[in-house]
DNA sequence: CTTCGCCTTCGAGCGCGCTCCAAGTCAACC
DNA sequence: GGTTGACTTGGAGCGCGCTCGAAGGCGAAG
């Protein structure tokens, strides 16, 4: 087995077929995907590898626009590695910026728990 | 100066004007809020604190409808405070998941970006 | 008294990221 | 040969969370 149907990618990668065909249309994946002779996709390990980077980049927040624009450059072929790895720096700073403001909120949200806890089951 | 007028309050919390009116109309806040007699509204310091623990929510992810139901609570008063507590248990252990799996895969980011680092610019 | 600027309401509009529908094709099984 | 079911396309629709536009009121400055 050298290749899946869209059903088996969308269970590998926990996205829906629908999410898959979207992505595709949408520029994010590197070229278009495979097909059967019956028209049917055809994911490879390679695909699937790609899909994987596009999840990781869009679960910490990256939008759309900027995943399409990455997957472009990485489509450019050799010579844009710099420009690539700017995209992935900026992104990080992004994310962090936004882990230590959610933390930060988290906690105060864990304060007001505490008071809540004590109310509800005051300890001694 | 005991109220501020809704750019203040604007200024204050960081939202805009058309947030601080639509959290209202949409019941975020615990009630409506203050007018002068030109039917201008007037932000209390009281106000400002309610508004920022909703900010807080909204910024850890939690969705308006929630919002919404933790202010309902919190405007019945006294005696439901044990159903308070549970929503921002659940909300706490949906953002600690959250945050787990953002901080996982920017690791998996970082990894790829020390690759574009290696290739930009070798080390040695 | 006029102008300016901030405020009011109501309701429409928008950007994002899917999500789904309709109509059709094709392969395989009974 | 007929039925089933997974797939195809193009395009419409949706839920969320704002965001904005239109039309008008009020109050202070000149």
């Amino acid at each position: 087995m050298t290749s899946l149907s869209i059903a088996e990618a969308a269970e590998r990668t926990g996205l829906t077929a629908h999410t898959l065909r979207y992505y595709e249309r949408d520029g994010l994946l590197l070229h278009s995907v495979d097909r059967a002779p019956s028209g049917h996709r055809r994911y490879t390990a390679e695909d699937l590898r790609w899909i994987q980077m596009v999840t990781r980049l869009r679960a910490t927040g990256m939008p759309i626009r900027d995943v399409r624009r990455y997957a472009a450059l990485v489509r450019e072929g050799d010579g844009n590695e710099a420009e690539r790895l700017g995209l992935l720096l900026a992104h990080r700073e992004v994310v962090e910026r936004q882990l230590a403001e959610v933390t930060g909120h988290l906690r105060a949200i864990d304060h007001k728990i505490a008071l809540y806890e004590n109310k509800v089951a005051p300890t001694a």
